[in-house]
DNA sequence: CAGTATCCATATGTTTGAGATATGCCATGA
DNA sequence: TCATGGCATATCTCAAACATATGGATACTG
């Protein structure tokens, strides 16, 4: 069976025209140089040299097949490198997802783009969806990762790593009684005193989120929040509080998006209401793209926490 | 060393995704597969198959790998191929060189249709020159055979192989005493009937040829040829004749080209005149389509000697 | 839930063939 | 004519591929 050897050995003792140079350049004794040509020659089923008496020479055939060894064994180099930049995430592709309320957190945008500067070469593919969606593309392989909002259900076979908690705001119209005026020093609101407001969330159909975790702090403090209304986008959610029609508790790196005629609240500590986010991602070796992501993810997150 | 086993065995893996199917359609046991694997992911430095409790799966990076794999065992096998198919005649090229006198020879023309019927794939270089420009084109690898009309000087390195004996024809104007009349039994004429003649004769000017073959002929009929024209062409010597400036000898081939005010004698068998043919190359093992090209033609000569 | 099956990895022994060494054969060069 | 160059052949050694035995982890089945 031919291998690998037998084409380093035919292109060099072709170089060389000298089978004893060959061997030392191929670190070898003459005797099995010769004898491997020999056995190369009996696989093809052809002559590839004419022995002279001083060093050999490629017959015609001996030209056709060294030509095309030639290029084989640089392929095998360029395969080896091309798996190794792979492997290394220089190469490849990687299919992020993220729902809507990740979306517009920064940390992606910034990972996102510190990727496509470190490793050029990496297809990405974005994806936003529900975390049940993003869930099922995961396990169907139609994902690499996704970042979501809330520690998910089926969420056997998935690694879930929970990256940061980022503060939660509340969102008023800018008229509000609640509402600063410019100038006052803000202080930190409690979730009781939004007992008697009318709520607006923002709720997927299908699957928890931070609708939920927003629920369940209002019971914490004492009280069932009154949600008037039920907005199908997230954004939705601040134009209707723009609006007037009432108030609603968001991730605060969505607060930057809209600011016209909202007023933001920070929230006591003692309000326990964080929006988590988590990194969810298969629980096997992960490619050599996805560990990149998430080292810069990883990377980004240390950057931001230390920004003033 | 990463060697071809190698990318044999990560294919086959790859396609069965189960180390044991793999081995045994490898013909090996599956310890050694896993181990030989192994050892290319280290050659590699990557990981190339997730190991699963049932079975294995490519990584990303195994993919990049695995494909490239591929192609690289096709192109080995098309490199053999081609080298079989070269050493086999039917792919490469051919330079074959004849004097102006060999030109005319239908074994030349058969031949070299018959080789490119038989191996369309084999490139063919047509190279028409004297003698010693021919002998010296094989000895600096320009031409790979050359038909020839004269052992030659030189010749160390090279084979001369005598092909043929061509009948030499007496080639004289039409209205000439000695051609006979239309519809008289031809009858062969004697080389010293020529004594008187005015001779027509082709003569390079360097190097020996039939011209000197036809110069002892005469003598050793007993006279001395008159030669009152050297034509600077094979051709030239035949519109001479035709011209009735005097008579000329030339191989029986060339007949057929010209006839028009020419009337051809044959020899009586006595003037032990011919026309030889000769095959030169070089001392050294032929390539696959000079070997084939020599069959052929000594195939055509077997095949022209049987026609009636 | 325990036993069994599947499937790859590890440990150890055997076999094979690549490579080393010694030497032969042939042509060239001095 | 003899020495040298250079590849081929003969024989031996040992490294590595492969076989066998077994282990470890997970999934499946009763």
């Amino acid at each position: 069976m031919i291998e690998l050897r037998h084409l380093r050995y035919a292109v060099t003792v072709a170089d060389e025209g000298h089978m004893t140079r060959a061997a030392e350049r191929l670190g070898i004794q003459q005797p099995p140089l010769s004898q491997q040509i020999a056995k190369l020659e009996a696989i093809v089923g052809a002559s590839l040299f004419k022995r002279l008496p001083r060093g050999v020479e490629l017959t015609e055939a001996g030209r056709t097949f060294v030509e095309r060894a030639r290029t084989i064994l640089h392929d095998v180099d360029l395969a080896i490198e091309a798996t190794r930049r792979n492997a290394r995430g220089e190469e490849g592709s990687l299919a992020i997802g993220f729902t809507s309320s990740a979306a517009f957190h920064p940390l992606l945008s910034s990972a996102v783009r510190s990727l496509g500067e470190t490793s050029p070469d990496v297809a990405l593919k974005l994806e936003e969806a529900s975390t049940p969606d993003l869930i099922a593309m995961l396990h169907s392989g139609l994902l690499d990762v996704a970042l979501v909002r809330s520690p998910v259900a089926q969420s056997g076979g998935l690694v879930i790593s929970r990256i940061l908690d980022e503060e939660m705001l509340v969102a008023l119209p800018d008229r509000h009684p609640l509402a600063m005026p410019k100038g006052e020093k803000p202080r930190r609101i409690q979730l009781s005193e939004l007992a008697n407001e009318a709520f607006i969330l923002y709720r997927r159909p299908s699957g928890p989120g931070l609708y939920d975790s927003i629920i369940a702090a209002c019971l914490a403090a004492g009280f069932s929040p009154k949600i008037r209304h039920e907005a199908p986008r997230l954004l939705s959610t601040l134009s209707l509080v723009a609006a007037g029609l009432g108030i609603s508790i968001i991730p605060g790196s969505i607060a930057r998006l809209e600011t016209n005629g909202i007023a933001y609240l920070r929230l006591d500590p003692g309000a326990n209401l964080v929006a988590p986010l988590y990194l969810a991602r298969k629980d096997e070796q992960p490619s050599g793209a996805l560990q990149l992501f998430a080292d810069i993810v990883q990377h980004e997150k240390a950057s931001m926490k230390h920004q003033p």
